[in-house]
DNA sequence: CGTTACCTGAAA
DNA sequence: TTTCAGGTAACG
């Protein structure tokens, strides 16, 4: 469920509160303990009792929490993951699966309704970030960075920056807010869009993410805070779940399709079928 | 590349 | 009862 926005939002709300704390106690669900992790429990237990935590970093849709043995606890939240701090004395999340017992009398807890996240302790970071692509949010990422993502491939656009190993963060939500953005149809071959509408989509990208940490996050149904508190970005999105609603820009009604095997959503009007036959760069 | 599986609940 | 779900690994 969450995307780049929700996971920096937690990562933004979680750090000052666990940087600096020792990892009391390690409490997993017996039912959940083989699909969160590989590690049977005692192995989880002797890994992060008494280590502290030296930094709350994120990486595409990635937590990391750093550990004073060098090493780092990487989380990835899937789809109904959730990583909240509460007192310790405070009622069982709905859903709770685990638990980091903290020496400030607080906890992390875990709560993941399909069981689908992920826990997992490694030595350096290197191999899973060679594995993801850019930060779309990264100052330092280009235009021609960005085109070198989508040119040439025939697969859908939509497919393409869905794709975490060609770019990190994106997921079905900020897709399509920034494909309707940027006026482009969410099946087309990523690399048969204009250069014109290359460039709005690298800005759109970014600006779709920007405006969803702004409002911290979008929460549907699943995602909450660092707190608990859902955040707002699902009252401003406009295409995603707006199937048969008008669309605010030109009035028509968004449209649901499958593109990459998942629910898409956008405009016809607004972001027309691109013609195939014109080949503007190419001799014809 | 697209499809399926993983798991569980809410909504249609 | 059936369908759907914000993700991704593994399949053909």
């Amino acid at each position: 469920m969450p995307e780049l926005p929700e996971v920096e939002t937690i990562r933004r709300d979680l750090e000052p509160l666990v940087v600096g704390r020792q990892i009391a106690g390690v409490e997993v669900d017996a039912g959940t303990i083989h699909l969160l992790t590989k590690a049977p429990l005692e192995a989880l237990r002797s890994t992060l009792v008494g280590r502290e935590f030296t930094s709350m970093g994120r990486r595409g849709k990635y937590i990391l929490l750093g550990l004073d043995d060098g090493r780092t606890l990487v989380i990835h939240l899937r789809m109904t993951g959730r990583l909240v701090w509460r007192r310790h004395e405070a009622p069982p999340e709905p859903f709770e699966r685990a638990r980091l017992i903290l020496d400030d009398g607080h906890d992390l807890r875990w709560s993941d309704l399909r069981k689908f996240g992920t826990w997992s302790v490694v030595d350096d970071t290197a191999g899973l970030f060679a594995r993801l692509g850019p930060e779309p949010i990264d100052a330092g990422l280009t235009f021609s960075q960005f085109r070198a993502v989508l040119a040439g491939r025939k697969a859908p656009v939509k497919a393409v920056l869905l794709d975490q190993r060609r770019i990190a963060g994106l997921g079905n939500i900020y897709v399509d807010e920034a494909l309707h953005e940027a006026r482009i149809r969410p099946d087309t071959p990523a690399g048969e869009i204009s250069l014109t509408k290359l460039k709005r989509l690298f800005e759109t990208t970014r600006t779709v993410l920007e405006r969803g940490i702004e409002n911290r996050g979008a929460s549907f149904k699943d995602y909450v805070d660092g707190q608990g508190q859902p955040g707002t970005q699902h009252l401003h999105v406009q295409v995603f779940r707006r199937t048969g609603k008008p669309c605010y820009a030109c009035g028509n009604m968004i449209v649901r399709t499958v593109v990459g095997g998942r629910a898409t959503h956008y405009c016809p009007r607004c972001q027309p079928k691109a013609h195939p036959s014109r080949k503007v760069d190419h001799a014809g």
